[in-house]
DNA sequence: CGCCAGGCTAGCG
DNA sequence: CGCTAGCATGGC
């Protein structure tokens, strides 16, 4: 299998946009760079890093699984593919988001004002779903390098090699596959505590008693009940997905960076329960895209703003 | 060595 | 309901 390549001039897109701050945010665990220096370089953007993953089909966008590579440079996104990569980079980097309206849609705030401006052109992912879940019940007590270790792992021994151009991209395991593994396999694999939560999901999703996408059929609370049905996956967790691959843009992960926000910043939000406190900081930090207000100063406090 | 990391589950009152 | 002990692993 062979790449075609393209580029997307990112003067079409509505607002600015910055490769390596939307895929080093800790939002998606899916992409690997190439030069192997994911996460090292948190405070400079404007890379021109090649990016890669292998992206499973997408309903409404690609029928067949992808290699995809990407890097930004001279106000291009470049790219090289096994398909027409435009429609799935649109896709999976939410390219079609108007970045510039949602800015203006944010309310007037110190923190945002420098979160965003720190990390200009950010954009949220949409992430295949089954992967992000897997992603985010690993990310528990966590940190993001390790989580995106254990991601690359998990494609490394259990997913489908796919070479192209003399180069073997392994893709993210199916639920078969990982279902097919023991808890103790898993473990091995340094999952730890989160290896029976990881097993006991992805066999939910083989047998077809449920699946992360029926979410999308639900209004915003109900769709983070329905997926904490799964193993692993708490009020945290279910937010990250409905974020990072449901497009739920006004879910608002609460994690530990945004309850230290919560605490400085906006400490009238405290409203006790998860629930409660979600609805406050939702409601504190735009409404409808109070999630991209959210990622911008999770990244920006990790990265040791205040 | 101790502490902490994008929390969750089970079991208690 | 709300509360919390226990949970794996690795980096500093």
């Amino acid at each position: 299998m062979e790449f075609e390549s393209g580029a997307i001039p990112l003067a079409d897109l509505d607002g600015p946009f910055d490769l390596q701050a939307t895929l080093e945010s800790g939002q998606s665990y899916l992409w690997d760079r190439a030069d192997g220096r994911m996460y090292e370089s948190m405070d400079v953007h404007g890379g021109d890093a090649w990016y890669e993953t292998v992206v499973p089909p997408i309903a409404g966008v690609s029928d067949d699984r992808v290699v995809v590579r990407v890097r930004q440079t001279d106000g291009r996104l470049e790219w090289e593919a096994t398909a027409d990569a435009v429609p799935i980079l649109t896709h999976l980097l939410r390219l079609d988001d108007d970045l510039t309206a949602i800015l203006d849609a944010t309310p007037d705030d110190p923190l945002l004002e420098r979160a965003y401006d720190a990390y200009e052109g950010m954009r949220l992912v949409r992430d295949p779903p089954f992967a992000c879940l897997v992603s985010f019940i690993c990310s528990a007590q966590m940190r993001v390098s390790r989580i995106h270790g254990m991601q690359m792992r998990l494609a490394r021994e259990y997913g489908d090699a796919v070479t192209v151009a003399g180069e073997t991209y392994r893709a993210f395991p199916t639920p078969d596959q990982l279902a097919a593994r023991t808890e103790s396999e898993l473990r091995d694999q340094s999952l730890g505590y989160r290896a029976p939560y990881v097993r006991r999901t992805a066999e939910m999703v083989a047998d077809g008693e449920a699946h992360p996408t029926e979410a999308l059929e639900l209004p915003y609370e109900e769709a983070r009940e329905s997926l904490k049905r799964f193993v692993g996956v708490g009020d945290k967790v279910a937010d990250c997905v409905l974020l990072f691959s449901l497009g739920f843009l006004e879910a608002v992960p609460l994690d530990t960076w945004i309850q230290t926000a919560i605490a400085d910043h906006y400490p009238e939000c405290d409203a006790g329960t998860y629930a409660e406190t979600s609805r406050a900081i939702r409601d504190r930090l735009g409404g409808d895209y109070a999630g991209y207000a959210q990622t911008y100063v999770f990244y920006y406090l990790r990265a040791g703003g205040e």
